[in-house]
RNA sequence: GGCCCCAUCGUCUAGCCUGGCCUAGGACACCGGAUUUUCAGUCCGAUAACGGGGGUUCAAAUCCCCCUGGGGUCACCA
């Protein structure tokens, strides 16, 4: 059995689709499974100045993933290099083999009127063919065309006088065919020596004798024409495995970066929007309007766990059997395979992502949490170094418990960490529970009173005192616990009433009560 | 429009290949109840799907055909 090789070649175009993730992850899990080998090779055919920078994203989310390539960018092994733009001999050598065969021709027509035939073709609601004019030029009809300047581009020569088939047994969608009388000739080179995506990527699979084609469901009408160019060049065919792409959440459109207005409208996606408006500016993120939910790294930057992301990513077109959802990266590997991918496209939720990271954030231990959480509160502002070993923290990443499911959630609870005469109120809150209340701000006040005679300390201790007042007063504790809330920490909702007091101390409770009743609403 | 693909709860999916165990299972979301000072959580519970029509068969979500619907792709992009 031959070894099992997998890619990923994804082009330098500065982010990571997070569609383009999990074609990525599906690669890796297939050859993990297999113990084969995982190659990164990257589609720079465009020759992008910027390489660099345009490349770099995408090797960090590999990283952050922790999905590690065998060969590829700074891992040379034996089919390199991994570069498309450093592989020009390889194309160019075998396509003077194809023009040798007859296989291929040089095509002397003008862009403009291929684009012309294959309109008009359109409108008459016919299939184009290109034409073949020039397929029998004569070898001194070619030399004297081009050394007269003429633009020429070659093309594949489709096998049409036959009435075969192509056919191509895909892992997961099983018997496909085309018939290659209705297909163009693709251009394989441009005039300039530069090869063209489909013609490249058949080379380069096969020289990096890769054993699984496993890619996205888009590339399923580029694959006769890849098929028919291994033959011609004859090279072994390898697996093609063609799985669902991603849609946007709430249908079955292919998920796009070119659609972000429109996904910014959609109620399933504005979860994540909002998130990155709430917490991108307060980090001083430099690219904070470019980071957007289609990006890999918008789930990096905002807090999510690698094994959140990668435990929705898998479930998306695949399952292990009827019952299990959480599962480890390892586990995913062990159990994964191709013939457990669907066929149908698949929707991204956001809340099914969101119910998984809550699942592996609760694995994490309370050093995890707070190691997490620092950058977030550092760049915030909100903490300095002296403060980020404080066991007041661990205390306040306690009592947020299970609230606490992105990294960036500490940015929330912002009252913990703001000077007492900072803290802001919110003002639906503060009117519903403080204004509006006949008895809310004197009860504040007597409450102030009564902590100042009080030495609470500990999270018991200040539901001992609290209760304590509500009895002296004759009153219900929901009388008072809510303005409370409000005063103290200037929300309607958050942790523990108790454990919220216990960690800011008595002396800034009393503060904030006294600030709150001063306090007016715009 | 040509070519190709797809079709089970709102969503992700199991079941389909190898018909009967499917009165269609799980998860997320939603709704209700319990717990709680609030929110979250937790625990209980509920609602919810085989796109339609023909076949084949004793029996069809499962096999076949048609229709409908959705989507992908049609570059000298990747």
């Amino acid at each position: 059995m031959k070894p099992i090789r997998t890619r990923f070649a994804p082009s330098p175009t500065g982010y990571m689709h997070i569609g383009g993730m999990r074609t990525a992850l599906f690669n890796w899990l297939f050859a993990k499974h297999h113990g084969g080998v995982f190659v990164l090779r990257i589609d720079d055919t465009d020759r992008a100045r910027n390489m660099d920078q345009a490349l770099r994203p995408i090797l960090q989310s590999f990283r952050w993933l922790g999905l590690d390539w065998d060969e590829g960018p700074g891992v040379e092994g034996d089919f390199g290099p991994y570069f498309q733009s450093q592989r020009d001999e390889l194309y160019s050598h075998a396509c003077e083999e194809l023009l040798k065969q007859g296989k291929a021709f040089r095509d002397f027509t003008l862009p403009e009127q291929s684009k012309a035939e294959r309109e008009s073709a359109e409108k008459e609601k016919r299939n184009y063919l290109n034409n073949r004019n020039d397929q029998h030029l004569s070898e001194e009809d070619i030399q004297s065309r081009i050394s007269n300047g003429d633009k020429y581009v070659i093309r594949f020569l489709v096998p049409r006088d036959t009435d075969e088939k192509i056919v191509i047994d895909d892992a997961v969608r099983g018997r496909v065919e085309f018939d290659p009388t209705q297909m163009p000739d693709p251009v394989i080179m441009r005039g300039d020596g530069t090869p063209l995506y489909n013609f490249a990527c058949v080379i380069d699979d096969a020289k990096m004798q890769i054993s699984h084609v496993i890619r996205a469901e888009e590339h399923l009408s580029n694959t006769p024409i890849q098929a028919m160019l291994y033959d011609a060049l004859g090279y072994e065919r390898p697996v093609f495995a063609h799985i669902p792409y991603v849609a946007a959440p709430g249908g079955k459109e292919k998920l796009s970066k070119r659609k972000l207005d429109k996904y910014r409208k959609s109620p399933q996606f504005k979860k994540l929007f909002d998130a990155a408006d709430f917490v991108f500016p307060l980090i001083n993120l430099e690219n904070t309007g470019e980071l957007d939910p289609v990006m890999v790294e918008y789930y990096e930057k905002i807090g999510y766990l690698p094994a959140g992301l990668l435990n929705a990513l898998s479930r998306l077109g695949w399952s292990l059997d009827d019952q299990t959802e959480i599962m480890s990266l390892d586990t995913i590997a062990k159990n994964f395979s191709l013939e457990r991918v669907i066929k149908s496209a698949a929707g991204f939720d956001p809340d099914k992502l969101l119910s998984f990271q809550a699942h592996w954030m609760g694995e994490l231990s309370a050093e995890q949490k707070q190691a997490g959480c620092i950058p977030y509160l550092k760049q915030a502002g909100l903490i300095n170094d002296e403060q980020e070993q404080s066991n007041q923290l661990e205390q306040i990443i306690a009592a947020i418990g299970e609230r606490f499911v992105l990294f960036s959630d500490i940015l929330k609870f912002n009252e913990f960490f703001v000077a007492d005469e900072e803290l802001e109120f919110d003002p639906k809150a503060f009117k519903k529970r403080i204004v509006k209340p006949e008895q809310a701000k004197s009860l504040l006040d007597a409450l102030a009173e009564h902590l100042q005679n009080s030495q609470a300390e500990s999270t018991e201790d200040f539901d001992q005192v609290v209760h304590d007042f509500v009895e002296k007063q004759e009153i219900q504790i929901g009388q008072i616990i809510h303005a409370l809330r409000v005063a103290v920490t200037g929300k309607g909702a958050g942790v523990g009433m108790f454990d919220a007091m216990a960690i800011l101390g008595t002396e800034s409770c009393i503060k904030r009560i006294r600030i709150a009743i001063a306090h007016n609403l715009e």
